[in-house]
DNA sequence: TCGACTTTGTGCATCACTTCACAAAGGCAC
DNA sequence: GTGCCTTTGTGAAGTGATGCACAAAGTCGA
């Protein structure tokens, strides 16, 4: 009993950097429903998703007009209405391929079951890792890659395979007919247009990480006394 | 052997977005260095980083003037330069706090002790979980946190417990003299200025997967017939 | 019913980042 | 040398996000 709303004045063009938000906002507010809080205040709800609270306004002004003046959000209708834009309310099948060390914590993470998001394969090429017993699922040979995602009305793929795999298992995912995916493999995927790759990258955190510590402790990069300084100064002007 | 640069004329302010994009770069030329290709042209870098080319000869730009017009960059020695800048010519000492599933996988991932990161701790409270070993290190006891920071020079801390420990366990790491935080637990961490925490949040990107998902099939949100539509529609306006 | 008070929604100025487009720089062939 | 060709580095314009500040809207107590 799902159907296209009838005519929507806004919806078109919520700004991505809001969209990347609405999921922090959604989690403050599922905080604040378990402590049976009734509505909030802008104010209040900015310092719980840790933004300004002109831009949380501003966000949500995006969705519509939900707020009551002197008064604040509705708590279980923000909930809603949120969940509605981000599509959570209908629940999505995701497969994840390559059920190696990060693939089984993932499979074994309670956290998106929680939310519309429901694992309904696991894939790998491994002979020794198929017929494995991971969160209620056996895992599955990734030559049925195709047909998992066919029968099951997979619409998510999470890569977690070596990066060495990840190009030949994206192609495959996408002419299956998935446009969504989530890349944990530290290579760059090429995608056609009208597919979303969002890819998550630990070592490109630390290293964001490392850039700023080095800032912090040093004032700047340092130079490699007589290692390397030197070696390279008569390489370039 | 490691000092600070002695006059460097720019090197204040590269822009955030330059810098987390510094690692993509590095990525790419890692590849291209694994293949012996000694000089590259900004366009067929960006290509390989998935970038526009102006935009990677800006960002270059903001480290120096190391291209060669005509010719291209110096592999090897972008690399360094790049390293460099991200303060990877020098090791840092992670540990890792909370040893569950994620914590696993992390402890076990071969890809950051690659670059300059190397895995000094590995901290859990569950009893069971002292003890064990992982990645050739010995998982010691939380208790433990404030010493094995002191002594080993810790300084990123990678949080991998329970949201509901998240915190707690920030704010003695910040006590504990580190500044740089990477959190994965899905909770909005508190912390002082000077302190860096990145977050890594795999259900916030599943549902920005489902937004846009739920567009191309849609063309946008959907209501639920006669179950919530009906009754949050007397509610508001 | 009214007026004081709270809080939203948004116009606007500002800031940050992106992209275009091209002059200047340098290599290389002859 | 000299001139052509490639590619960098960067002004300048364009795009999008941010945050201030405030009028308008609505609540609530008296
Ligand atoms: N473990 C981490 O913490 C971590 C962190 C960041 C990134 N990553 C990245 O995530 C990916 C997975 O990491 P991991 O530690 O789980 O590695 P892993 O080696 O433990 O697991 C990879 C799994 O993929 C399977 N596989 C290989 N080729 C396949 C294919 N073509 N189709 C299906 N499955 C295939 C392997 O059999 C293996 O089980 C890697 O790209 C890694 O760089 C891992
Ligand atoms: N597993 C995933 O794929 C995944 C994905 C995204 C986010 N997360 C988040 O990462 C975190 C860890 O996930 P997980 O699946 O590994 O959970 P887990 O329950 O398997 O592991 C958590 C570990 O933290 C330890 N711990 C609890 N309190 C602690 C404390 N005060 N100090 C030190 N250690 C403590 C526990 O003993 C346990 O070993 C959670 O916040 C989760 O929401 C996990």
């Amino acid at each position: 009993m799902i159907r296209r709303t009838p005519q929507q004045p806004r919806e078109r063009g919520i700004p991505d950097a809001t969209v990347a938000r609405l999921p922090l906002y959604l989690r403050a507010l599922n905080g604040l429903a378990e402590r049976a809080v009734a509505t909030v205040s802008s104010e209040d709800l900015a310092v719980a998703a840790g933004v300004n609270s002109a831009k949380l306004r501003k966000d949500l002004s995006h969705l519509g007009s939900y707020g009551t003046r002197g008064v604040g959000y509705d708590v279980q209708y923000l909930i809603y209405q949120i969940s509605r834009e981000l599509g959570l309310t209908q629940d999505w099948a995701v497969a994840i391929v390559g059920v190696g060390n990060l693939g089984r914590a993932l499979a074994n993470y309670g956290g998106f079951v929680s939310r519309g998001f429901r694992v309904a394969g696991l894939l790998d090429a491994d002979p020794e890792v198929v017929g494995d017993h991971i969160a209620g699922l056996v895992v599955e040979h990734s030559d049925e890659l195709e047909s998992v995602i066919a029968k099951r009305g997979v619409s998510i793929v999470v890569i977690a395979t070596p990066a060495t795999a990840a190009q030949a298992v994206c192609d495959r995912v996408i002419a299956s007919g998935v446009t969504s995916i989530l890349n944990f493999a530290p290579v760059v995927l090429t995608v056609p247009a009208g597919v979303d790759v969002r890819k998550v990258d630990l070592s490109i955190e630390l290293q964001i990480l490392a850039f700023h510590e080095q800032r912090k402790v040093n004032g700047g990069p340092a130079v490699v006394d007589e290692i390397m300084g030197e070696e390279w100064a008569g390489e370039v002007s």
